[in-house]
DNA sequence: CTGAAAGCGCTTACAG
DNA sequence: CTGAAAGCGCTTACAG
């Protein structure tokens, strides 16, 4: 319609720039006249790319759950959306891995976001072995070479250590994460190397709000008189601040709380949270600029990126 | 490689009955010896089909925040992955929303599923013009031809008011939703409808925890002896058990709170909400399925399907 | 029931 | 810089 070979057309529409500025126009002018869009599966289907990439969650209700998740895909739409390719979402359960795995082969997917992956899940090593594109949200525990885009939570953990010394905690106690992750023993490390007294008293929790109850309890069973505590998450804070308040002990008069991650749940909590806040979307953008690279340059090296953590100061510590 | 014509070995992967069974056999063995993954950008080329659906949320930060959405996502997935169709993440934010109906153009999405959409929006109209596969999370509250599921709005006030009364309840007040909203609306409707004197105390909130914290310290105020209060949203509940707290009435001595949704929120409260229970998971499923009934048979007429709710008693009331 | 052939709508060497 | 042509990997009438 635009008098021109469609290879013209074709080079219009993709922008390449070798093309005369008259044939230029007249495609552009076809296509506002007849309201041409090109077709992705015909285009997918030379180019090898789907224009899609996935976020791979655990099992549906733990982090669908958990109230970081909003911030993490927030993050990663505004700049996947921008280049017009498709957030699937999918998770690591049984059926739905399978498909993971056979959707990057067949090129349906070009790459995956791997958020909050259990230590001991062999997806990552999977797609690192298929040299798909793929970025974790965390340090694996294992070595692997892999990309992957962490916050500093030693660092993290340390800036809730000495915000509590420095409002004048002596007797400190922690929540720790689970220990068989990353998260759970670089916060746990970083907050006793913080400490004047790194012999710190501490209980392991599972990062969710009832771990948080549990932990709590046990501290004030053993140690009635403790006047600070770090959750190392919001849930486990939350948690934390209900039993505090069933046993009669005012935050922060009595007892101070500093939690971690700065998720909604902060400010749901009663006084609001004192949290250590990860940049999320910051991250999670990061992790989606990280990954459309390595779909664009596919011997890209691993790389690691590590975000600054920052104290968030608010009524409960 | 099974000796056949590219068209029977077609034939037996798409499952067409009438094969012979040892072209099937063979064709089977081959796949399983040579790993052979169908492509489907060649497949969606002819077929027509993207089999992607996407999961049309309002402005990013709100709906994400909101504990519903992971039930949501929940349900649709489970109908959804296991019919192999992806679930796009889509919002209703200005560059998104060309995105959606542009996708839907190209084939690229086979239709889409809207959640919570404003009422002003004029996307619903869009797509029903266009004669896109959509389904609906509610009522419109302009009437449309369009297929959606709810849940009966009217008779899950209704439990709430009753149970108020019930427990002996006298000076009740609630805590509405947004009456630009079929769903504010109705729960307001259905509430007053089902106790002794419908001229119920009511303040407008917009289903935010902020906004329950507001309405809350309003009904205080002009009705200090009030002794039973129904949020039309467990985070307005939740915010109105924040202020009762710091006003000093005991929950549920003093005053009954009853909320709505049973949404992750409810058991965060304290104490845990009392609640008018929305079968989310089932309606998103449901929601999963009309809408692949209508991407396979495009003709098909707009339908509503309406859910039943259920009160679940738990700590406040 | 099966196969040869056309065709889905693009992109991309390859000549010119 | 531009166009004719091949080809991406499937599905589906159409004969037989």
């Amino acid at each position: 319609m635009a008098g021109v070979s469609r290879a013209s057309a074709s080079r219009v529409v993709n922008g390449v720039p070798s093309v005369d500025e008259t044939i230029r126009v007249a495609v552009r002018d076809a296509i506002a006249a007849t309201g041409y869009l090109p077709n992705p599966a015909a285009r997918s289907l030379v180019t090898r790319r789907a224009d899609a990439v996935a976020l791979v969650l655990p099992e549906e209700g733990r982090i669908l759950g958990d109230p970081f998740f909003p911030r993490v895909v927030q993050g990663a739409m505004a700049v996947l959306g921008a280049r017009g390719v498709h957030l699937v979402l999918m998770t690591t359960e049984a059926d739905t891995r399978a498909q993971v795995s056979s959707d990057l082969r067949r090129g349906r997917l070009d790459g995956v976001i791997l958020i909050h992956t259990d230590p001991l899940d062999p997806l990552p090593r999977l797609l690192v072995d298929g040299h798909f594109p793929v970025v974790l949200s965390a340090r694996p525990i294992q070595p692997l070479p892999i990309t992957y885009v962490d916050v500093n939570q030693t660092e993290g953990a340390a800036l809730a250590a000495r915000h509590l010394v420095a409002t004048g905690r002596r007797r400190i106690a922690t929540i720790a994460g689970p220990q068989h992750t990353s998260a759970g023993q670089d916060r746990l490390t970083g907050f006793r190397a913080a400490l004047p007294d790194p012999d710190v008293v501490w209980v392991e929790g599972e990062f969710t709000r009832e771990s948080g109850t549990a932990g709590m309890s046990a501290l004030l069973d053993r140690h009635p008189d403790l006047d600070g505590v770090f959750a190392a998450s919001d849930l486990m804070a939350q948690g934390a601040l209900a039993v505090l308040r069933t046993h009669g002990r005012r935050v922060p008069q009595d007892v101070a709380v500093v939690g971690f991650d700065d998720s909604s749940a902060a400010l749901a909590c009663e006084p609001p949270l004192t949290t250590v806040r990860q940049p999320v979307e910051d991250m999670a953008a990061e992790m989606a600029r990280l990954l459309l690279h390595q779909v664009d340059h596919p011997d890209t090296p691993p790389t690691r990126t590590i975000f600054q953590p920052r104290l968030i100061r608010r009524g409960s510590a």
